[in-house]
DNA sequence: CACACTCATGCATTAGACGCATAGAGCTTA
DNA sequence: TAAGCTCTATGCGTCTAATGCATGAGTGTG
């Protein structure tokens, strides 16, 4: 055994000078170490030449402890104690756990996803703290530099970034959104009547074509985006008695059309994409830590149970 | 290596676990603990297998801490540091220790030798708190029971007690003492006529001849031991103005005089028996403790230098 | 004085940690 | 997209050192 620390003292003795000097015999503390004798007998003679104290002195009586070994006694099991508390797995523990966790997402994502889980985890981890985070341009190195420890995104990350885990929250396909009084809300949706309308688009990144403009490149057709949006929150007040046409994933627009004097209206099949899917980002620093893992259960555990 | 402490885990790894989270780096740990780059991978491996924990995550530039590594930083150093504290030889340092010692010894013996210690580590040990307890029966197991650090005493263990410590802190001869106007003072002092006097005689133990009766049975003299004390102190008192003549070891003979219508008379050498020597007794216990062992040398530098 | 109890030690075995060399994985740069 | 660089992980042989068994030594007790 070549480990050493600070001083050349094998750590692994202390544990069995604490039973030592809790037994103050040499036999029963080995019996309770379930070690030979021998064994114990030469571990006390390598912690005696090492702390250079006899630890254990001769009695009439036996073995009693030296000054030192009175002094290390008293300090001793709690240090133990202290490390075995660090070593071992810990517990999570609902009832008690006071810990900040911080979520970033859009607003409109987080308006639709977040309170199931709010609601959920209140109920079940009464001192657990929340808090969202406005996300900056990319939500993926706020992950990476641990500003948040989970992102409710819809986009995927541009390198193959290995160190974060994500599970799919929802898919879905993409809906158009458009004034109650909009021409096209009465007739046929076709692509070609798609593709002439007036479009707004909410890009994120602020950069791009949007998923539509590739579909519709793919059939030798191209629309106009009017309005570029950077948030959706306000899709509805631009879409409202406008003739501009939004599409949007399912359940953001029907979130936008709540309570507004708009409409939803299906893609024809040929200018659906692949459904979109939203996603809960983490990173892999956190991806064995027991109180993540079980609060990412509860987070799809919610979403399941809206 | 087969050493374990609680749930497996080699101790021996945690001052590796602490330079690998510091540096977060096995090639630079390694070359801070001194160890090649493959031996702490090998460790990194133990700890990430025992503990249930990757520890290091992997980034796009290097590692990162776990939320568990992160837990574990902030309280590993500390601990080893009490560990590191708490295995090394602890230092004695006059200017700041506090602690208590206990003496023993017959009130007369300490009144002659204690205060020279107590003036010297007055001025040495300011914090230091000194307290003489009353000697009992068999100041030994005082010793031996912990409930003094020292004893000053002229008598021998009865059995060889193995597990104490002494050293010799004065010799003498023995004395006699009587009153000034005793018909001893000013006749020649031959065995027949010590013998003839009447005698006090201060035993200890309470029981048995003192070492004058032994001496004089080799010459087939024996004396009659008119007044047994069980103290010095009062030997004055009692050998004043009487025809009482006590046989004492130089330096208490000297002091029961001082002040007082006594006065000293050499014994004939063919009735001085050997020496008698006072001695510092300790426990094994506290032979290695630094902080005893400068005081036993405070302890005989003081007799050295009264 | 012999027995009983406990700790220390000689000896052979063996587990496992180490270093060296090398393969593998991931990121950067051309 | 591929080559190169950096760093970590692993296969292999070596060797230290801890262990258990058996025994000796020291000490207190009947």
């Amino acid at each position: 055994m070549r480990e050493m620390n600070l001083k050349g003292l094998d750590l692994n003795l202390l544990p069995i000078l604490q039973v030592l000097l809790q037994e103050r015999h040499v036999s029963r503390a080995a019996e309770q170490l379930e070690m030979s004798q021998p064994a114990v007998s030469r571990a006390l003679a390598r912690l005696r030449r090492e702390l250079g104290d006899p630890l254990l002195v001769r009695t009439s009586r036996g073995f009693d402890l030296s000054s030192r070994a009175q002094e290390i006694q008293t300090q001793l099991s709690p240090l133990l104690q202290q490390l075995t508390d660090l070593v071992q797995s810990p517990v999570f523990d609902p009832a008690t756990d006071t810990s900040l966790i911080r979520l970033t997402g859009l607003d409109l994502e987080l308006a639709i996803y977040f309170p199931r889980l709010v609601k959920h985890l209140r109920r079940l981890v009464p001192g657990l703290r929340l808090e969202t985070v406005r996300q900056e341009e990319d939500s993926f190195s706020m992950l990476d530099r641990d500003e948040v420890h989970f992102s409710l995104s819809g986009l995927q990350p541009a390198s193959a970034e290995n160190s974060l885990h994500r599970r799919v929250i929802d898919t879905m396909p993409l809906l158009c959104v458009m004034a109650e009084n909009h021409p096209l809300a009465t007739q046929p949706l076709t692509p070609v009547s798609y593709a002439a309308a007036a479009h707004g688009l909410v890009s994120i990144t602020g950069r791009g074509p949007g998923s539509m403009d590739k579909v519709l490149a793919q059939l030798g057709l191209t629309r106009q985006v009017m309005l570029r949006l950077s948030s959706f929150m306000s899709v509805a007040d631009f879409c409202e008695d406008t003739d501009l046409v939004f599409t949007l994933p399912q359940r953001l627009a029907e979130r936008v059309v709540r309570n507004r004097r708009l409409c939803l209206r299906e893609l024809p099949d040929t200018l659906q994409p692949s459904p979109v899917s939203f996603y809960l980002y983490w990173h892999s620093r956190h991806h064995h830590d027991p109180k993540m893992l079980w609060i990412r259960e509860q987070f799809f555990a919610a979403l399941e149970h809206p």
